[in-house]
DNA sequence: TACTACCAACAGACTAGTTGGTATAAATTA
DNA sequence: TAATTTATACCAACTAGTCTGTTGGTAGTA
């Protein structure tokens, strides 16, 4: 065997990550991403063979973290509440505290980037993308399935919808973050999400 | 006089704005711009001394339209009802309207692009967006503070917030749109934005 | 153990093309 | 006449991507 490429190839991507999160992908230089990576052109070309097969990486990096993120923060929520409105409304709670230890700069999501710089055009991306956004959605979706099953909604309300604002919020959150630059807009967003699943399925 | 020079500056911003909500303003070249506005490099550069030029004046121009389509809408919801809960509805259903007449290529907000490019880290754009946001921010909460006066909230709930969360829903569901390449989900957003808002203050 | 052959991983100079921006002179228009 | 626009040529800096090599280690063989 020879040395291990794997290594390289994720600090690649890894800082790839971090400078296209921040600055997007269309400004971010190949040149720009080995100099902080430490490594020549030629092992970066070696990985990875044109820039759009590195776009393809981080989207695909992206999708399998936070979908990670999604599952290990629902699953926690299951086990910390046998009621199934409170574990949505911890999973949101935990979803909170994911972003409130993060600096400004670290926040945003790299669809919403790729988005915005017409990089999902390429029909892969744009696939690998949206399938991910649905599974995020249905995952959620069966959630408030089950809460509405529980607690018969105030209003006739649409499950997969409901799930959709919650990837909307979030979505906005990021947004609204990065323009005004105060991390804060995440928390109260989500905050209002939570008290629109109470308002909505609450009692009394 | 000389010849009216706002004309070909009027049209300079036009196509560059076209162009820069659609594949983000890094990726749009002056060559392209000037390309497709029919004009030339000289020309360009005789209105915009730089490209950062262009994008100021970007910003302004949509601050400018944007803040003239809230204030419409706000206006015209309160012609069509004297209710302060009904008028934020009716309003809402506007903005969704809107949206319906637009192709999915035209959505998107200039601001959460800029924000994904760090072309905000500029503090003169920077502040111009942030002053922007406050502004359709503030003008929102006060017609909530007015429903809040009329109908007591299911649960305690901060005006600023809740209008925060029109705004965080709305360019949730640009980019989202973006992503999945379907404007309904701007449509569906809104919609539940609207049950958001009944649910807290529709009594019964 | 020593020799040879081999290979993935990496280096960095190089190419062809694009970028934002400049220069300048002539033409057009109010 | 003065402001505006065209046209064209040009520049240094930067871009993605290619090239030819070098390296450290592996594997087979004798």
């Amino acid at each position: 065997m020879a040395k291990d490429g794997s290594t390289t190839r994720d600090k690649i991507i890894d800082t790839a990550m971090e400078l296209s999160l921040r600055q997007g992908h269309v400004a971010t230089s190949i040149d720009e991403v080995i100099q902080h990576a430490g490594i020549t052109k030629g092992s970066f070309f070696y990985h990875f063979p044109s820039k759009k097969d590195l776009a393809v990486a981080l989207i695909e990096r992206f999708s399998a973290t936070e979908m990670q993120i999604l599952q290990d923060n629902l699953e926690k929520a299951n086990k910390l509440s046998k009621d199934p409105l409170q574990q949505l409304l911890i999973f949101v709670g935990l979803i909170q505290d994911l972003h409130s230890q993060l600096e400004e700069g670290h926040i945003g999501c790299l669809f919403a980037s790729f988005s915005y710089e017409n990089q999902l055009q390429d029909e892969e991306l744009q696939a690998m993308a949206s399938e991910t956004l649905i599974e995020w959605k249905s995952k959620l979706s069966e959630k408030i399935q089950e809460i509405i099953k529980l607690y018969p909604p105030r209003q006739p309300v649409n499950p997969d919808d409901m799930a959709d604002m919650f990837l909307a919020t979030l979505e906005g959150a990021y947004v609204m973050t990065r323009i005004m630059h105060n991390p804060e807009i995440v928390q109260l967003n989500l905050e209002q999400y939570k008290t629109y699943l109470e308002s909505q399925f609450k009692p009394g």
